[in-house]
DNA sequence: GGGAAACGTTGACGTTGGTTAAGAAATGAA
DNA sequence: TTCATTTCTTAACCAACGTCAACGTTTCCC
């Protein structure tokens, strides 16, 4: 791992969580994980902190070891509009932005103090180029990503708010954990005031 | 080019389309180009004829020749919801059923005459596993599909219906020619009432 | 601990989309 | 051509979300 100015330094322990993680999308031999850990950096970012601004093109992949995301919008009335929440032990990336190298729409934020790995997008791609077994890997990613970009605009697209909660309830329970009400309404799609009025609309029945 | 029992025959013209879209999307060498016509199947559909059903696994990908197809949902009172529009030259697959080889929730319907060439699950896979390039060509169908759908979600979610239609409006202006405003509507997340009330209101503006 | 900020709830009111129903217009098939 | 089907429009009514505003509660941070 690459040990640059700035990069606090990763234990045993978070290493191990990325090999993980990795192996849990594709199989990899042991030269290829050599590969990532070549160039996986390691950082800390404090609550409230922001890996990515709007207008900023996202350079790179990153994979949070510990601590809680959410990648958020501002929208015409200047409204932040979650779009995505990321937990640890998750990859983390705009991949809009990133595929096409483009400046974000979106901002991400920390809601929690967090370690992540850093992995540029000029070594990922060097690596697609160089291991058959990395292309593997970044197309199963590609399609890990479609898949639940898909379940999202299924619920968007077929359900009413009403029935949003009651899946979200159901498939994320973990959400109404980390999440406050107020950012969760935006993520469904509705106002706060909206959210408030729905659950208690639900408590009735 | 396999010419099976009930395949009808491709001409040279139809298989210069197909090889000029994958080349588009990605470089591919004479070997990886045979590899794909090795394995293509021709096929022709009529109009209203259904290419896969709710809850039949997607065994294919599709490369649409000449036609126009729809991909619908059933919702809970019964009402065909338009998920997608797949026009000419464009590649057609239920990526979701396709990955997880899981029943669809969808209909793929010809709403016009249509040629077009399977491609079989089996013989993807197996050019994944043989060929890099065709793992870079999956890589990138994946990542491509993924921005379709990011544009999808961000209407979906940034957009009342009246900013939602005149950015289609704006972007996909074919759409218009296509398609009738009644299946225009629901791909939009309306019904075909409110968009006719819509479109009266931004009349008078 | 105390003040500020963020969050949650409620009310009143306007707007808009859903629903139902009916009929006109366009399209398609026999 | 003619009949049936699909599509489009309009109307009336209702339910639900958005907006604005107020206020109580919780959380955060110094």
């Amino acid at each position: 791992m690459k040990q640059r100015p700035g990069n606090t330094k990763a234990d045993e322990q978070a290493i191990n969580i990325i090999i993980a993680a990795v192996k849990s999308i594709a199989p990899m031999s042991g030269t290829d994980i050599e590969l990532m850990l070549a160039i996986l950096q390691y950082k800390t970012v404090k609550k409230h902190q922001l890996l990515l601004k709007e207008g900023e093109v996202s350079r790179n992949v990153y994979f949070l070891v510990s601590g809680f995301f959410r990648m958020y919008y501002i929208d015409f009335d200047g409204n932040e509009i979650n779009y995505r929440f990321t937990d640890q032990h998750n990859f983390l990336v705009d991949f809009q932005s990133f595929l096409i190298q483009k400046p974000s729409h979106f901002y991400w934020e920390a809601m929690q103090d967090a370690e992540l790995f850093v992995l540029p997008y000029r070594d990922i791609q060097d690596a697609y180029a160089s291991s058959p077994a990395w292309n593997n890997f970044g197309r199963l990613m590609a399609e890990h990503v479609y898949l639940q970009l898909n379940e999202r605009v299924e619920m968007l697209l077929f359900m009413n708010p009403e029935e949003r909660y009651l899946h979200l309830l159901k498939t994320k329970p973990e959400l109404f954990e980390k999440v406050s009400q107020f950012h969760l309404s935006s993520y469904m799609g509705v106002k706060p005031e909206s959210l408030s009025r729905l659950r208690k609309r639900l408590l009735k029945k």
